[in-house]
DNA sequence: GTGAAAGCGCTAACAA
DNA sequence: TTGTTAGCGCTTTCAC
């Protein structure tokens, strides 16, 4: 019932277990006639090369983990989804297997689980990075940066995002822009917040204190917060929002309010997620690849694995806007 | 540089190999004192037991893979990321390590991968499986039932939920109920719509094959299709969508023709997915509790793991109908 | 181009 | 309760 072994092989090929390793790992090294009777001795014994014996011999695992740095919430948002789909991709071709998890969850199993590089998303802990580092396991990191490390990251550019979405509304000849402000890892609440500042003061737009919002990360707190918005006498005509939940919660609490977008009220998201296109009018929105993050990514991981030394330590992902009806 | 082994720890701490190994294994097995002694050199020597080792010597990996079979498309739609994260959950509970990627990618890489169990999710190929079953893996069927094959499978309760929904719209006092039927999976797209006929039946509504209408599975193709259906002299007061996106793009083209919901048209979708909240109205939808779907994915596979002879083969995941304002 | 044999780090009899 | 030791299936020198 046990599968065949490598020993099998050279059994019924009458070569020796070397050659058949040979054959599966370098053919090259084999002679065309040996090659040719390996293969059909395998295959009539329908043997498969033992990934665990071979990472046991060779000391190594080929296997590299995702994990999802995030607490509460779903786990595999869209955005987040993205990357991991990226990520994997990536590993598939490169024939690394991929362990997903959370940062949570890894971290309550003891086990090492013999991994030779991680990519972290999101809010990455100081402390499961320097474990990692303490376990000579390779990290990069994704949506993220942390200060004290000295790690590639792959990023959006957040500052180019959120100056192409005030372009697009100046250009639209708004000059008082509010900003729906939600509480995400604070490496992007910060970035996101301060690229505002800077391309309103670049685009020659006075910032009005009392329009910068900030919410929750669900929809419903950002309605909330778009009605007291809304319901000022000298209320805003258009809105940035942190992201396409938010922005959907405009949207809303702009429809319950009778406003027509985007003659009333220009609404501009982040992320260019899915909803974009359920809404109606559909949500201009900034566009990250995050598929793409997620292939860098597995870029960075394999050079560092293969002891380059000159790898990136952050790359930036170019971003877009895609113009809808919403503004 | 080398990781270090059980044998350092044993030298360090002064008892065998073997004790080392059950201390960490089996810690009952060793007496508190000597147990004690084995942790500290341990964590002196920052050693952890290597999986790679102890999988060879175990002869199992505890590893199982999650494989999402979908042709085209994002590989992780909503749903699919929510019974993914329901089976990494459990998953990691259970000390399992999860293997994540798409049907297509993983018959691209010959070598072994080890697993001892897979999951599939969706439209599930015979080959696969048959595969699968040849290298003594066992499979766990998820969203899916594969007719030639004795499996467990996780599903939902199509038919039920098809009816809650037309339940819910004839309680409105609906009569004339159309259904925008979308191209999914052969098993869903099926299931799905004979449910739909078997509780028009049920609920005694003359079905009218006009009021039937197919389309693909992204929102432009539903507005398409709902515009064609609510442009007729004789438009239906009620869509029931095969899923949420659909559904979505009903209440697009519904709004492009100025009708109110859910007066002038009620829209129920499928899936309870995260944009019914970012609808305005909100969306009426049948919630899938897929964390759930995939949880019972991985209990069914531990099951057979332990060699459990009596594993369910057919499981099916209640599910329930979220009223809001849409219908 | 091919073979012999020594590991890789751990587990599981079996013995003590 | 603890120790001895023979594997687990493969890779990789080093010879030939």
């Amino acid at each position: 019932m046990s599968n065949p072994t490598i020993y099998d092989v050279s059994r019924l090929s009458g070569v020796s277990t070397a050659t058949v390793s040979r054959a599966f790992s370098e053919p090259e090294r084999v002679r065309e006639t040996t090659r040719r009777r390996v293969y059909e001795a395998a295959s009539a014994l329908n043997y498969q090369p033992s990934a665990i014996a071979r990472a046991m011999a060779r000391q190594r695992t080929d296997k590299i983990a995702f994990l999802i740095c995030k607490k509460g919430a779903t786990i595999l948002d869209e955005f987040y989804a993205g990357i991991c789909e990226g990520v994997m991709r990536r590993a598939n071709s490169l024939d690394y297997q991929l362990i997903v998890s959370t940062a949570e969850d890894w971290q309550r199993i003891p086990q090492s689980k013999q991994i030779e590089g991680a990519i972290l998303a999101g809010d990455a802990q100081p402390d499961l990075i320097a474990e990692f580092q303490r376990q000579n396991v390779k990290v990069v990191l994704a949506n993220h940066v942390s200060p004290g490390f000295d790690l590639p990251c792959i990023i959006a550019d957040e500052y180019d995002g959120v100056r192409q979405a005030l372009s697009h509304l100046v250009a639209q000849g708004h000059r008082q822009i509010a900003m729906l402000a939600g509480r995400f890892s604070s490496y992007i609440t910060s970035e996101r917040y301060n690229a505002f500042l800077a391309a309103m003061k670049e685009l020659g737009l006075s910032l009005d204190e009392s329009s910068i919002l900030m919410c929750e990360r669900d929809a419903e707190s950002a309605v909330q917060a778009a009605r007291a918005l809304l319901d000022r006498p000298n209320r805003p005509r258009a809105v940035f929002a942190f992201n396409d939940v938010l922005a959907a919660g405009v949207i809303k609490a702009a429809r319950r309010l009778g406003l027509r977008l985007p003659d009333e009220l220009a609404v501009v998201g982040y992320d260019d997620s899915s909803v974009c296109q359920l809404l109606e009018p559909e949500l201009t929105s900034v566009h990250v690849d995050c598929r793409r993050m997620g292939e860098l990514c597995m870029d960075r991981i394999t050079a560092l694995l293969h002891g380059e030394t000159d790898v990136p330590r952050r790359t930036v992902v170019p971003v877009s806007l895609r113009v809808r009806s919403s503004a």
